[in-house]
DNA sequence: ATACATACC
DNA sequence: TACTGGTATGTAT
């Protein structure tokens, strides 16, 4: 069967060409990223050693080759970037680059061990022909230039700095590792497992036909796994089909059956349930488990153990997969790659053995260390993590303090054990890739689809949201995002499709490919019945007409709200005796009924429509459709959300607003707005804050001084030691964010 | 808060 | 002909 398809001679060249080459991963670069831009595998496999060399190989070819040829042109266009292309244009002959990358790829691939000096010419034609044939390709290399670009900045510091003295760093960064090393905890047994080739070998399982051929689950458009025959030909996950069909002809496709896969999923982790109840599924194929407890009551070995999860699974699914065993997450992952496919491996649980095993790993096998941020660090010349803890000062010198914490665990090995975190969502999106389309009216159908089915996933899910994005991938494959915080949550087909629309026409005329649509800032639809309006706002009783406070404190403590309620309140009021007017203002809480409440949307909703349709007139950038305007023409284009949000006349609509709708006859007051003034009959959470947004959004746009108040919402750089997920609920978070605004509004107002 | 980039599967 | 889709997070502004 191999010789149908032609593997013998091509594995054993590629296996002799790996030996001699090893060391040819270093140099790594673009043109992986070329033909595979977005990362990486769907169903997260790479090989036994075989086979996963020879992924590496072809990554290697595409790499070095690209990278030569993108230094050659950056070092080129010091003197003379239009003299070099156009050289090359003459040079290069427009063959069908369908054709040459296909040559070039399994033929050199099959000759790499010889062809060092070989190829500028070739790589120079695969280039221009990719180039030219290719929207694709012209945008990744145009993203590789931007790296190339932040390289050589970094580098340039690099230089300043190797001169400077770095004891002091030396001193921080030797203290950061002792700090880590205590942190280090090697008494928790984690496994990480993982489905190999997942959603291939379920078709192959349940279609035996399939077995010994090279075959792919997905589109020619997009590969979501490949079997491990086909990846024998350097077929790939997330490489287009086409592509791969080039590099193997006889690919059989299978198109993706997600409901089978995620049925099967379960099964899998029905076993996992069992040996850690508190297992956490990364994805359908891949789980971590920490079974530390399983092993204390069952008095096993991890080895034996992790053996009979894997047989389980077999058993239950006739599906194989492989597992690392170590005492972290971190190590865990990378552990079940390394018998791959259908095997395990277990990194003893002991500091010394556990660095010398990275000592010599490369920094791309940890997960979080993709192919940019491996450039960056291989052009520091740290390849292996052993590397990265010799230069850690270096490195933290270089980054940010985030990556810096990041990177110094690595090169210690240390990684979390917490498996069992809870996880909840913070976005929900979906975006949809179609022949690029230009007019506005498809546009706006697009977007109803998406908007369609974003409403079916928010409601699965019972949530809601306020922050609407839309993205935009032009036909050039140039991508931009454009966001909007709404005053009110949203959760419809029709308010997504409503907002949106706003910020898509604001951006025509668009040529796109794919258009996308998210929502943040999410919370339970529940959520504005279950923390109610008194959270926000507490009661002088002795005053007849109650005031409106802030309650900072206790947005998070129910019980505490409540005791609290009926007095007036602030303990925090010492630092606030200079609290403004707007304080005073006499608001009233009484009855906390929902009367009038129709009026009250309706009110709401002429208010806040007026509020955001004043705001897309105004906007008017335009994303460039064609290639002539460049990137950054764009940017400075971008900052336009200053002006979307101006309410110019804003004041004066919602007041009209206020007349027309206030019929002194049928609102029974409930509160008034200490900001405009304004009554209303409505004692929501929602209705307050939706409100209290709009008259801030207003009012702090008409004043324009900055107060000191505004340095509450700057992020601090410097911030935790290990980016652990709080997990917190959302709705805790964001009423902080909200009181801190509010906040923000009277101690402005003060000021003025 | 927004835009964009990186990463993961 | 044809280069994904969903989510999180880091970085810069």
């Amino acid at each position: 069967m191999e010789n149908k398809y032609e593997t013998d001679t091509l594995d054993l060249d590629i296996k002799d060409s790996l030996l001699q080459e090893t060391q040819g991963l270093d140099d790594l670069s673009a043109l992986a990223d070329l033909c595979n831009s977005t990362n990486s595998d769907f169903s997260g496999d790479s090989e036994k050693n075989v086979t996963k060399q020879m992924d590496n190989e072809f990554e290697m070819f595409e790499r070095t080759t690209l990278e030569e040829s993108y230094t050659e042109e950056q070092n080129s266009k010091v003197v003379s970037l239009d003299s070099l292309s156009g050289s090359i244009e003459k040079e290069v002959k427009n063959d069908k680059d369908i054709e040459s990358l296909r040559n070039r790829i399994s033929g050199l691939a099959a000759t790499k061990a010889g062809m060092q000096g070989v190829d500028k010419e070739k790589v120079n034609r695969l280039i221009y022909e990719s180039s030219k044939g290719s929207a694709f390709f012209q945008n990744e290399k145009k993203k590789d230039e931007t790296i190339s670009e932040k390289i050589n900045e970094m580098l340039q510091k690099y230089e300043a700095i190797k001169k400077s003295d770095l004891l002091r760093d030396s001193i921080i960064v030797e203290s950061k590792i002792k700090e880590l090393e205590q942190l280090r905890d090697i008494t928790q047994t984690i496994v990480h497992i993982d489905m190999d080739a997942f959603f291939a070998a379920v078709e192959e399982r349940d279609n035996p036909t399939l077995r010994g051929k090279p075959m792919a689950v997905g589109s020619l458009s997009m590969l979501s796994t490949a079997n491990y025959e086909a990846r024998k030909f350097g077929v790939r996950s997330a490489m287009p089909g086409f592509i791969a069909k080039k590099l193997c002809p006889l690919l059989i496709l299978v198109p993706c059956h997600f409901e089978k896969y995620t049925e099967v999923s379960k099964e899998v982790q029905k076993v996992f349930a069992q040996y850690d109840p508190q297992f956490s599924a990364m994805s359908l194929d891949e789980a971590y488990l920490n079974i530390t407890d399983y092993l204390d009551r069952t008095k096993q070995q991890p080895a034996e153990v992790v053996q009979k999860i894997r047989n389980d699974i077999f058993y239950k699914t006739q599906l194989t997969a492989s597992a690392g065993i170590a005492p972290n997450k971190l190590l865990a992952k990378i552990c079940s790659d390394i018998n791959k496919p259908n095997g395990q491996y277990q990194l003893e649980s002991n500091r010394k053995v556990l660095m010398d095993f990275i000592k010599n790993l490369s920094i791309r096998k940890i997960s979080g260390i993709g192919r940019v941020t491996e450039r960056i660090l291989n052009a520091l010349e740290i390849k292996t993590c052993g590397d990265l803890l010799e230069k850690l000062v270096i490195v933290y010198k270089l980054f940010t303090p985030t990556s810096f914490n990041f990177l110094a665990q690595v090169a210690l090995g240390v990684g979390s054990t917490d498996v069992a975190m809870e996880w909840n969502r913070k976005s929900m999106s979906v975006e949809r890739t179609f022949p690029p389309l230009h007019k506005s009216q498809d546009l706006c159908k697009k977007l109803r689809e998406l908007a369609d089915l974003l409403e079916n996933d928010l409601a699965k899910e019972n949530l809601e949201g306020r922050t609407i994005s839309l993205k935009f991938k032009l036909k050039s494959f140039e991508l931009f995002t454009r966001a909007k915080t709404l005053p009110k949550y949203i959760h419809s087909a029709d308010d997504l499709y409503k907002y949106g629309i706003q910020i898509l026409e604001a951006e025509m005329p668009l040529d796109l490919r794919l258009l996308g649509l998210r929502l943040a800032a999410l919370r339970d639809r529940n959520d504005e019945l279950k923390y109610g309006v008194k959270k926000y706002f507490l009661v002088k009783e002795e005053n007849p007409k109650k005031k409106l406070r802030l309650d900072m404190q206790n947005s998070e403590n129910d019980a505490l709200q409540e005791s609290t309620f009926n007095t007036l309140l602030p303990s925090d009021s010492s630092e606030n005796t200079d609290t403004p007017d707007s304080l005073e203002r006499p608001t009233c809480l009484e009855g906390l009924t929902d009367m009038n409440q129709i009026q009250m949307y309706r009110h709401m909703d002429q208010c806040l429509d007026q509020f955001t349709s004043g705001s897309s007139k105004l906007a008017s950038s335009n994303i460039k459709m064609k290639a002539n305007t460049s990137h950054k023409d764009n940017l400075s284009e971008h900052k336009l959300t200053d002006k979307i949000l101006q309410p110019k006349d804003s004041q004066l609509s919602t007041s009209e607003i206020i007349e027309t709708s206030n019929n002194e006859d049928s609102a029974i007051i409930h509160w008034e707005c200490p900001i405009c003034g304004q009554k209303f009959s409505d004692s929501s959470e929602l209705r307050i804050n939706t409100h209290a947004n709009v008259c801030l959004n207003m009012n702090s746009k008409k004043k324009k001084n900055k107060t000191s108040s505004s340095s509450l919402l700057k992020r601090t750089t410097h911030s935790s030691i290990h980016k652990k997920n709080p997990n917190r609920r959302k709705s805790t978070s964001k009423s902080r964010i909200k009181n801190l605004s509010l906040l923000d509004f009277f101690e402005k107002n003060s000021n003025s």
